[in-house]
DNA sequence: GACGCTGGATTGGTCAACCAATCTGTCGCG
DNA sequence: CGCGACAGATTGGTTGACCAATCCAGCGTC
């Protein structure tokens, strides 16, 4: 099951998977198009603008790969904040941000999201449990703290949590990516994605501020042994 | 009928045909397919990457239509980011980041600021005090924040911090600019300035995060009272 | 004659099925 | 054991039909 991606974000999606993700080897079409909750047609239209500034190059039967050194397209080759900042960014840097950011965001969303909103997070919660790879999961999972962003009604601060959730997806890649199959059933963010969606549903401030720090802070437990 | 076009001199064709003819609306795809002796897939393709660049609009009934107006040149002459954010910015969204964030970054400064920052600090809240206009304390500021963000020690919070002062300093901007001389020397904000230092010099996380949150509390206080 | 409604025609948007190029694993031959 | 041929799976490309928004000519009403 997935959640509708707007249709303008997926460029901007694929361009900053481009400048961040290392591999040069782009996901085919009809992956992408479900890890984002869209169309075909539309990961295509969004390939094609890209191909056209030479920023990808396809193949039938191979697949689709960025364009490797100098872009030396026409567009002005605008480096891409986010890749920039996620080279000067170190794994506790990004979690230390997360942590300041999110749990007064989930706060506020527990105010101010709307009854579509919660469903949404509902069916993007079933749908990690679900997730069949790690990139999988790792796409659903972005998309869920950007709608909670999204329901916390500031524009601005939505556009603070993309670029720090930006910077911690660029920073942590390849760490969940070479990994065979999915989560594990237990894995702890299920449980924790759920209490967070719950305390937003029943306009629980403090629980949803709770929630969403408890889960960080686990994530980043995580991360710390993983390292280890 | 015509001779087949090679595929990749459909884009050409249509943008030689944007420079050249006077007409501001496009024939249709179809017809324009047949023309070219091509397929419609084609032509939308091509029309995908014209509309990416903001060169043709398109609208489902009425037709394709260049863009009026200077072409503004080559690629999608994309505002700066935060100007375009701040025109979807209220003050008071403003102000709810700011709040969220300072604070917080202000405690992280107490822990890890230099004494070289600290020094610097102190010479900006000075100067404030001095400050001849407005915009001339509306500059030092932005450097008194941005510095505590940066004497926190994590780069990616020392962006957000640029985004969202950036954003603040746009929104309100316009404010204060036409005000005839600068702040009383009794503005609040001085006091409050020497007490965020005071605590960040003395390493007291806690009072710096206080401080800080007083001083957006009073800032936000006044800019309300301002609006009436 | 002016206004408004209505039905069909036009137009860009979308989607699912199908196609061809490529890759990959397997089997058989030497 | 090595190697080549074959079959199925994978992947980007293409096509045609269908959809919804819009436009417009024609007609009716006042």
């Amino acid at each position: 099951m997935q959640v509708a991606t707007a249709p303008q974000d997926v460029l901007a999606h694929l361009r900053q998977w481009l400048d961040t993700a290392g591999a040069a080897r782009l996901p085919p079409e009809r992956t992408l198009a479900e890890r984002l909750g869209t169309s075909r047609g539309e990961v295509r239209k969004a390939l094609a603008v890209l191909e056209a500034e030479g920023r990808v190059w396809r193949h039938v039967g191979k697949g689709t790969f960025a364009t490797l050194g100098a872009t030396t397209g026409a567009p002005a080759t605008r480096a891409d904040p986010v890749a920039e900042l996620a080279r000067a960014t170190s794994p506790p840097e990004a979690m230390e941000a997360r942590l300041i950011l999110e749990p007064e965001i989930a706060r506020r969303a527990a105010l101010r999201a709307t009854a579509v909103q919660v469903a949404e997070l509902r069916r993007l919660s079933a749908a990690m449990r679900a997730a069949a790879s790690w990139p999988d999961y790792e796409e659903l999972d972005f998309r869920f703290h950007e709608l909670i962003a999204d329901a916390a009604g500031n524009r601005l601060l939505l556009e603070v949590e993309r670029l720090v959730n930006g910077v911690r997806r660029a920073v942590v890649w390849g760490h969940l990516a070479r990994r065979p199959q999915g989560p594990s059933p237990d894995y702890h963010s299920f449980d924790e994605h759920d209490a967070i969606v719950d305390a937003i549903a029943t306009r629980d401030r403090r629980g949803a501020f709770e929630a969403m720090r408890r889960h960080l802070d686990s994530t980043a437990r995580a991360l710390e042994e993983d390292a280890e």
